[in-house]
Parts: C-alpha cells; sequence; structure tokens
DNA sequence: CTTGTATATTCGAATTTTCTAATATACAAT
DNA sequence: ATTGTATATTAGAAAATTCGAATATACAAG
C-alpha cells in the first residue's frame, strides 16, 4: 500500500479521534442535524463545535447545508454508519476485555483499610 | 452513550491515526511478526516504531508475546482485521470522490503555459 | 561474566491539536 | 439601515503527539 493512500487512511481515523468528534457523528446517525442542536444537545462552547465540525468537514466525513440561518449537518457517506455500526461490536468486546483488567487491577490491589481521620 | 464510551472509541481511532501505525496493522493482517521485521519492511528507525508499537499496545490494538531474543507482535482481536476490510470499501468510495474534487480543481486551473528561462 | 543483538524507554525539540476569547460573516426580521 | 441570531474564523496559550539521539533492559551466545 501507497504511502499517499496510508496518509489518507490515518486521516480519517484522525476525524474520528476526539471524543467530542464521536458524538457528533453518533447523533447525526438518525440523520441531519442544525450545528445548534448539535451544540444544545452536547452542552459545547460553540466556538469550540464550529471548530470540530470544520474537522469533519475537511476530512469530508460530514456534509453542510445551508438553509436560511442555519447550518444543517449530515453523514456524508452512508456508509461510514454501517462501519460505525461493526465497530460498535468491536469495541463492546473490547471493552468487556478492558473491563476483565480493570477487575484484575482491583483484585490485585489490597482493598483500603477504611480509615477515620484520627487513625 | 457515556463520555467515557467516547472517550474509548475516540482512543482506539487515535491509535490508528497514523501512517505508520496503520502500515503496521497492515503488515500484521497476515499473522504475527517480530518487531524487527516491522522495521525492516518498513524502512523505520528503531527508536520510533517501539513508539508507535507501544502506542499501538496501548490502544490494546495489538499484543506481544516474548519469544527468546525477539518480541513478537499480532492483531490482538481479529475482529479488527474485518472492520478495517469494511473500512476498505469506504476509504476508496472517499478516494474516488477525492480524485474527482482533483480532477475538476485541475480543470479550473488553467494549464501554466510551459516556460524556458529566458521568457 | 562479557559481548552482541533485539527491543524499550527517556529526553528535549519541533509540530500539531485543542481550547477559550474575541471577532467576523451571513442571513432574517423589523 | 439596524438589530438579532446562527455559525465561522482568527489568535494565542496550553496540551498532546511525534521525532531522533542517547540510554536502558533483556536475553543469548560464547
Amino acid at each position: 500500500m501507497s504511502e499517499a493512500l496510508r496518509q489518507f487512511k490515518s486521516a480519517i481515523f484522525q476525524g474520528l479521534a476526539h471524543p467530542t468528534r464521536i458524538a457528533i457523528v453518533e447523533l447525526l446517525r438518525e440523520g441531519e442535524l442544525p450545528a445548534g442542536k448539535l451544540i444544545e444537545q452536547l452542552g459545547l462552547e460553540q466556538a469550540n463545535a464550529s471548530q470540530h465540525l470544520a474537522v469533519l468537514r475537511a476530512r469530508q466525513i460530514v456534509v453542510s447545508r445551508k438553509h436560511g440561518n442555519q447550518v444543517y449537518y449530515s453523514i456524508r457517506d452512508r456508509a461510514l454508519i454501517d462501519v460505525l455500526e461493526i465497530l460498535r461490536h468491536y469495541f463492546y468486546s473490547q471493552l468487556s476485555g478492558a473491563m476483565n483488567m480493570l477487575r484484575e487491577v482491583e483484585a490485585e490491589t489490597p482493598e483500603p483499610h477504611h480509615r477515620t481521620i484520627q487513625s
């Protein structure tokens, strides 16, 4: 695989490499939404939301459509939604692994005795 | 979806958000390989490769196994390979879109006249 | 035990990303 | 024209990532 293609692929991963952008994409799964709704639902700063949307636009992950005063965002390629759906299974299997790790760590760490302020 | 889960998801995307790490994962699709082979195949600096492998390990994308002098790496969850395979279709559809864009840009940009040094 | 080989870690500089605050733009409504 | 609302962009600081150079660790071979 060419270096250019690898750059391209990693750029798309990078587009999704932030919790806020994941949240935006997940919200858009149902269909298009104006930027304002995204901001409201996610409790974001306006400027910050706009910057993250710019990243998603630059990576061609979303497209925008202006109507009147508002800008409506939607996922550009519906295939991405399928991809995310498939990833969900992966995430959950990873997650259960991660939780197992957590449990192991907890088991190894001796439960600290409950102490009063004086002890 | 919880913030924690979004962080987790974005962490995995971030793990793949670098051309070198994409290259590593692609090489590991066939099966496990020692770090040295990865370095050799990709022409990487030893330290740099090791750092990228550390990122992939931290994200639980790969696992390592020590045998004698060498450390063998493999993809932790085969499901990731399927995921990448599915993503391939997405990448190509995106790529053809990108190439169309390029062609349009080229069409708009007037072909510069071929000039000699004197002109 | 010394040497060689494979890999990992640390350090500091360079780059990139992310954030907030401020400002700009675009359009609607009056 | 002016004002209000929605969104984007800019600027600069803070944080995170990436890199090469140097060093450390782990193991094998002699």
